[in-house]
DNA sequence: ACGTATCGGTAACGACCGCTACCCTAATCG
DNA sequence: CGATTAGGGTAGCGGTCGTTACCGATACGT
């Protein structure tokens, strides 16, 4: 190290973001033709580096995932943000959120959603416990919705709830183009959470 | 040859059906860990054979896979044989089937669900068509129930509510264990079915 | 201008795995 | 009893892929 201090220096050139670069490639190709299927080389090269360039930023494929699938949980933890608000708006804001981030990156719930068991032993981990976290939260709201309901009745109505709204990662890309989608998935969701009463 | 007929002998000893055996083996692993992460030594093992041996019932490791999926696939198609019911009664025998489906052979439908995308390129054509007739009939029964919707209503709907099914592959052991599931999500997914009206 | 760090590019290693080929034993039938 | 054959067991090939290491060129700092 020449003077001490780490440099800064400009990113040489006309690359942005190196390492966003590579993820976003991965997240593509993962997203498409699942995590086993896609190798580094190929990755490097949608990315526009070459292929082992990428354990300049990362320590391996592994991470690369456990990156993305962390991301996904973020935004989708992110939704269940404790409020003050009405039982009934609570959850339409949660559905509602689910249901955009579902449609607005697809791929990233795709990945989060079928990509998760190639996850290393210690990332599936850390990644089931926030996953129940997120059913936790649902279950939570729902109870407060609809009071009187029993445990399973209320754990059943969220993986259920959950799983509706992320089946548009296997929706026909003509299906998806129809305007109105978000508001048409929040009411059907919402209308099946309503049943038994 | 010796005598130009088949033999038809006694399988040489205890082990039944060594075909089927080795495909419970891979449904069993398939499922739990998914295509890619397990081999074929494992399944062999698992099966009771030696890895190897799985070529002297099948092509390769693709085969089974694929012979996996299409008896899913057989199952769900099962359930849609034309009826002459009333469309609220077909409806709710489609729906009821495809849930005891989902309740009583998980690893089955687990591996249809999220191993597709392992298949060879023919077998996934294949698979994909299938999937296609599959929610075809699903739309069609449902414009009967429910005339007067659109076709994106009622294709989001048939999406949403197999999905909604599907979700049972990622409940937790605890919650599968409890009595009456197959009536109360039954229910959950009808109620949703008929928003809208 | 010289040394230095960064980055593009590529060769190659090592492990894994699907798959083939080949052994050997034992049971069956003429 | 001898020949044939199915089935258990295993060694090894061929290819793929994640990962490491190395080389060369370029741009900056002194």
């Amino acid at each position: 190290m020449p003077h001490g201090a780490k440099l800064d220096r400009q990113p040489s050139g006309r690359a942005t973001d190196r390492p966003q670069a590579i993820l976003d490639a991965a997240l593509e190709l993962f997203s498409e033709h699942g995590f086993a299927a896609v190798g580094v080389d190929r990755i490097g090269r949608r990315a526009g580096v070459p292929g082992p360039h990428i354990y300049r930023h990362f320590s391996g494929k592994d991470e690369l995932l456990a990156t993305l699938v962390d991301q996904a949980m973020d935004r989708l933890l992110s939704l269940t943000a404790a409020t003050t608000e009405e039982p009934a708006e609570e959850l339409e804001r949660l559905v509602r959120g689910h249901v955009r981030f579902a449609l607005g990156d697809r791929a990233l719930l795709s990945v989060y959603a079928q990509e998760a068991r190639s996850l290393r032993e210690a990332d599936q981990r850390r990644t089931r416990r926030r996953q129940r976290a997120y059913i936790e939260r649902w279950t939570t709201v729902l109870a407060r919705r609809y009071p009187g309901r029993g445990a399973v009745e209320l754990e059943a109505a969220a993986h259920g709830a959950i799983g509706h709204i992320q089946s548009v990662i296997r929706w026909p890309r003509a299906l998806l183009a129809a305007p109105g989608l978000e508001a048409l998935i929040a009411r059907d969701v919402l209308h099946g959470l309503a049943a038994g009463d």
